[in-house]
DNA sequence: TTTCCCTGAGAACGATCGTTCTCTAGAGTA
DNA sequence: TACTCTAGAGAACGATCGTTCTCAGGGAAA
């Protein structure tokens, strides 16, 4: 087996567990059991448990904002329709089976007081998240564009922890119906309810 | 030492420890230790570690939501400014110092998916929350109360996870102007801007 | 004073986990 | 065939942690 796939088959199996259970319930074994790569191995390619935890927050951030643009670019017509698109995917992802919520989150949640790495990454995350947002909002005519695309960040954030604990999908929905109103809300010329 | 006076020892410890560190971080020793009650005691008030978690989740519930009320009773004179003082509690509980976010979101992500105890704090904490707004909604001229409770609670999440991840108190502020705006499109008559 | 019971302090136990070490088997080469 | 190198399997190690056990001390009752 070469370096490069034990490697991906580490990430892989990385990303699995640890989202589905959390980082704490994983151990080190379990990932090599789970990837079939050799407990020598992976610590020749990850040190510590503390690196491969980081390596799993970046190439999920990677992968889930890249299906999150990916779907954007195929289901939005117009940069108007844009955010609600945001929150249509949400929707689909809400639905998957094993959703468990964001991951950056239940890290945090999970090691961001006591790993600094585990904090970072997810303060990274959350900001390339909201550039998101920002670069679609730039797009629309609105007044303050800065302040819609934050508060699009705060449904976002909202829908995703509410759908977790709750359990329901459809949270999705709603915060769509919000983020629709607070994008009618900035656009000048436009009245909020109606 | 009494029994009751164990048990307050116990949770204060608890929940000062388990909030700060997170709760697989802390040891049961180091709340012996923390509060001054022995090891044999702890074991008699809380036979497991388990169970100290979920009394700590129950706990904090009680008082967080008594000092939400406690605040929106205080500095809202109309039922119309009860949600900004939702948001306005908010900043200042995001500006004390040890703020780590919201307790239940951090449990959820540490043992959610391992510990149904857990999971079933969160959801009870988040569904009084919810129940809490809707019930101050429910004194506006709005036209879908239930929408736009569940609307001010996802703005609710989304402003803690966005605080507790940036580290930014003022997260609460766009909060509220979201709010304000939502409230505003949610009752007939008034414009969204402007 | 003697006995009994309870408590606290902390040692001990058993399990888990991150990490390292050992040993063996096999591939490649002369 | 003999030698060398490498990798994998899994034992081993050391630390931590939840939980239980031991033991000494002190107060209450007779």
């Amino acid at each position: 087996m070469q370096q490069e796939e034990a490697r991906v088959r580490l990430l892989d199996a990385a990303e699995e567990l640890f989202y589905a259970r959390g980082i704490q319930a994983v151990g080190m074994d379990e990932i090599r059991g789970a990837s079939g790569v050799s407990l020598k191995r992976l610590y020749q390619s990850f040190p510590s448990k503390h690196e491969l935890v980081e390596a799993y927050l970046r190439h999920r951030d990677e992968r889930w904002r890249t299906s999150l643009a990916g779907y954007v670019d195929t289901h939005a017509a117009t940069p108007r329709d844009a955010p609600a698109a945001v929150f249509d995917w949400l929707h689909t992802w809400f639905t998957e089976p094993g959703f468990r919520g964001c991951a950056f989150i239940n890290a945090y949640g999970e090691l961001g007081a006591v790993s600094e790495g585990v904090a970072r990454a997810a303060r990274d995350h959350k900001d390339a998240v909201h550039a998101y947002l920002a670069g679609l909002v730039r797009k629309l005519p609105a007044g303050t564009p800065q302040a819609l695309a934050g508060q699009l960040a705060l449904l976002l954030d909202g829908a995703i922890t509410t759908a977790t604990i709750s359990g329901d999908p459809d949270t999705a929905l709603r915060a769509r119906e919000a983020a629709v109103a607070l994008v009618a809300a900035a656009i000048p010329g436009e009245t909020g309810n109606g």
